[in-house]
DNA sequence: TTGTAAGCGTTATCAT
DNA sequence: ATGATAACGCTTACAA
């Protein structure tokens, strides 16, 4: 891989990207600026300049040097880019996991904006976390890139190794329900949402109401909150709640709850169910065709998230989560930071989603 | 966010990790190698060479640079790293859109496997079709990272783009059918899994089976020789088959063919129907159930994918791709290639998928 | 085992 | 409008 250091390449003439590109040994091509600028009998300030493309620059001369570029196949190396402007107007993305829907639509949600506001973003998956058991040898990776701000999109990470950072570079944690002083977080309101779609299963009648409530535990904080605010609601409008436990992942049999929620609806003890994710509303819907149970006429069932993909054709009575605007929030926020040049002041916002209808709630029969 | 350019900062004072981080002025903290050095009483060849880890070192000076490491909280620039060692560890991943279940699960996959070889992924995803005609802004920005090397998992690029980098940097196309003979390719066999699938739908005594085949179009290249491959098959197994164009996206109403279909169902033309994609199949079971179709009783549906969050609460039928090998030989032939001095023989490989069996395919009746 | 110093490819200051 | 040239922070011969 290595090009052999200090050793001469010839330059201009194995070209990259016109040409048949003659290999010029292993490694990159290697055309630098250098060669763009004697190519076009400039200096490379002059070629610096035009790919700027912010100080005026003779048209003629412009020529030269963009044929120069062409001719060569430069492209530029955005590593003394970087170096010699000390800045740089890359996010950086730290994400959970790129295969949970979720995190997949904020991922390509956010990739778009960073595009429209003309910056880039470079995006750090976390392992798993078997493989690595913290998420911050990602969050070192981005602090090598030297990005201009980080966009913190996990609930595994600690926010506290955050903070030794949070003064120095633009930081926005999103989705996560985190209210330090010195973090900004864009997040959704577990609260508005729970009572959202609480509302809707009491405006169709049910008095009598399972709600699936994860115990608190860090990997169940948002699933928790939004089970616990949905009871809430719900005894508030008068309904008789039956909360049931999920215990922490991989302690238990996940079925345990489903069946338990089956046997409430044939004992007549509920006409709906309420889950706190989409996830766990799909596990139980299969868990009830399997039990012959018939879903809504049997029993009401709700989720949150809105997020899987072909929801609307399954379905689901859920909440939508407003990834778009988390999205949106995030990034006009990490870049007032990024472009003001004192720390600003520090916000908390909470996003409410939207309730979505579908066949799985239905009136109490 | 641009430090005073040429200004001296105070380093060594307001340290970014361990203490309260006094805010030296917009953007880094910047603690350099050579504050480390200085705090340690070395050089920074020997802070480097520890940072290394693998030049031989005496204890005692190592324990003196570690712990003026973190002091400083020193974080190492790692553009100028790649500058000094003008090659990178890094793999750059072109990835069509995060938000498809499948991209996302590979992304996941491939993040994975960097961490075991080692290496780091840095994942550029392409901004919508609609913002960015073509994906190459993209692989320009790979190019610009000198990435060591590039996985395409995109459908979108015009794999000639590619053509005039292969020789020069490490390419691998993933997942599309390219038979190019300068370009590596891991893809799926669709032939293999058109034959799978077709097989498990004659195994089920069906002979009257409808299959969706999408038009030849480069968005739907895949599905068009899916469809093609099961048509096909079936056939040759002694099947009546009817197959049903899909005109190419927007171009007409999407619902068209699932009208199609119900129809041929209620006329008793067919006892199965086969969809070159889960998305399809869902699609098509939503609007069944609407028309008061039972799956499997009336008909029995498939798909290909297998990679649907919940599918396997869904009970769909379906060809699983692998896509964790497909990122696994990827990312051994990326790393082959890095490391090997030369090119190494081109690769083009094909993976099978394997058969899901579901609730939506049954005997005929 | 450690230090010295010459790059790496850009950008930006200061002249011209 | 353009050209020298000194940084930028790190790695790595080469010396000691």
């Amino acid at each position: 891989m290595t090009p052999p250091k200090h050793a001469p390449l010839e330059t201009g003439a194995g070209l990259p990207a016109p040409s048949g590109a003659a290999r010029p040994g292993p490694g990159w091509p290697t055309v630098t600026m250098a060669d763009v600028a004697r190519e076009a009998q400039v200096s490379t300030a002059t070629v610096s300049r035009i790919l700027d493309g912010v100080v005026p620059v003779a048209e003629a001369t412009r020529a030269k040097v963009l044929d120069a570029i062409a001719r060569t196949g430069y492209i530029r190396n955005e590593a003394a880019t970087r170096l010699a402007r000390g800045s740089s107007d890359t996010v950086g993305l730290l994400l959970r996991d790129p295969s949970n829907p979720y995190y997949g639509r904020l991922h390509a949600e956010l990739q778009l904006r960073t595009a429209q506001h003309r910056m880039q973003l470079l995006t750090v998956a976390s392992p798993p976390v078997h493989v690595a058991p913290n998420e911050s040898s990602g969050l070192r990776r981005l602090l090598e890139h030297r990005v201009g701000g980080i966009l913190v999109a996990t609930g595994l990470i600690d926010p506290h190794v955050l903070l030794p950072f949070v003064a120095s570079i633009p930081t926005v944690v999103l989705g996560r329900p985190e209210d330090h002083p010195s973090l900004h977080t864009v997040a959704h309101d577990e609260q508005a949402n729970g009572y959202l779609i609480a509302d809707q299963v009491l405006a169709h009648d049910h008095a009598d109401v399972a709600v699936v409530v994860p115990v608190h535990h860090p990997d169940l904080l948002v699933e928790h909150r939004r089970g616990t605010f949905m009871a809430e609601r719900l005894r508030a409008g008068g309904a008789n709640v039956t909360t049931i436990d999920v215990p922490p992942p991989r302690s238990s049999d996940p079925d345990m709850v489903n069946a338990t929620v089956i046997d409430l609806v044939r004992r007549r003890k509920v006409t709906a169910v309420m889950f706190p994710a989409d996830m766990r509303l799909l596990a139980f819907l299969s868990a009830a065709q399997q039990a012959q149970l018939r879903i809504p006429d049997d029993v009401s069932a709700t989720g949150v998230d809105g997020v899987l993909t072909g929801i609307e054709l399954l379905g689901l009575a859920t909440v939508r989560l407003p990834i778009e605007t988390l999205a949106r929030r995030g990034l006009e926020i990490i870049s007032a930071q990024m472009s003001a040049n004192g720390p600003i002041e520090i916000r908390h916002e909470s996003l409410t989603g939207t309730f979505m209808p579908g066949r799985t709630l239905a009136l109490r029969s």
